[in-house]
DNA sequence: CTGATCGTTCAACTATTATGGAACTATGCC
DNA sequence: GGCATAGTTCCATAATAGTTGAACGATCAG
């Protein structure tokens, strides 16, 4: 079975609302959030506009916010893409993902 | 001026998103903050439902969550009682204590 | 004033999280 | 196959957060 570069992912149903707070609550993780709310990026881009940061750190926040269930990272081809579990976050927090990504605040 | 045991409270215009997400991020604090909206309680009451914790323990969530804009800790005569900041983080944040404290997740 | 009570702050320790270099895996191109 | 690319994982280190006992401050009762 050759293309099992599949990354765990955790199921809508059993998300933990304390988790994803957690994975929201870092300004880096969430101003990468609210730039996948305007559509799926490959890995490299979700660098922070500006600063370069090493493969290695931005991996291990893409594997948090994975973890929590708040981002889908998918292997396509040799890249990766990332998006945002829109649907799942609203069906198990309700209003959450539209709170958060509302204006205000960093 | 005797009463001077005011505790800082940021203003409601400046409560930053990410400090307010990751005091709601820890479980036992969440937890608290959904008792919470149901009415002020006295620090002594703040106590997790059955468990013990230290007196200083305690105090230092309070102060995360109090830091970060979520409760309000006033001095009563000899004891202190918290409430939810509710109105100033619905002003902030449209939907967000909402999204929190609605049923799903732990 | 003395003592008791409520709760915060301080200081020390532990545990979790962040960071980044190096090694590794998988894919695609030649 | 050989090599470059994309990204994860491993490991070590630095930084941050949680836990707790003890000291402290304020208030109230007698």
């Amino acid at each position: 079975m050759p293309g099992a570069r599949d990354l765990p992912h955790p199921d809508a149903a059993t998300l933990v609302l304390t988790d994803v707070l957690f994975a929201l609550s870092d300004p880096s993780r969430l101003a990468l959030v609210r730039r996948l709310a305007q559509g799926p990026l490959e890995v490299a881009a979700c660098q922070p506009t500006g600063g370069e940061v090493p493969k290695s750190t931005l991996s291990h926040h893409l594997r948090t916010l994975r973890e929590a269930g708040v981002v889908r990272n998918v292997p396509e081809g040799r890249q990766r893409y990332v998006s945002l579990r829109r649907e799942d976050l609203d069906d198990r927090f309700p209003g959450l993902l539209d709170a958060v990504l509302g204006g205000n605040g960093e």
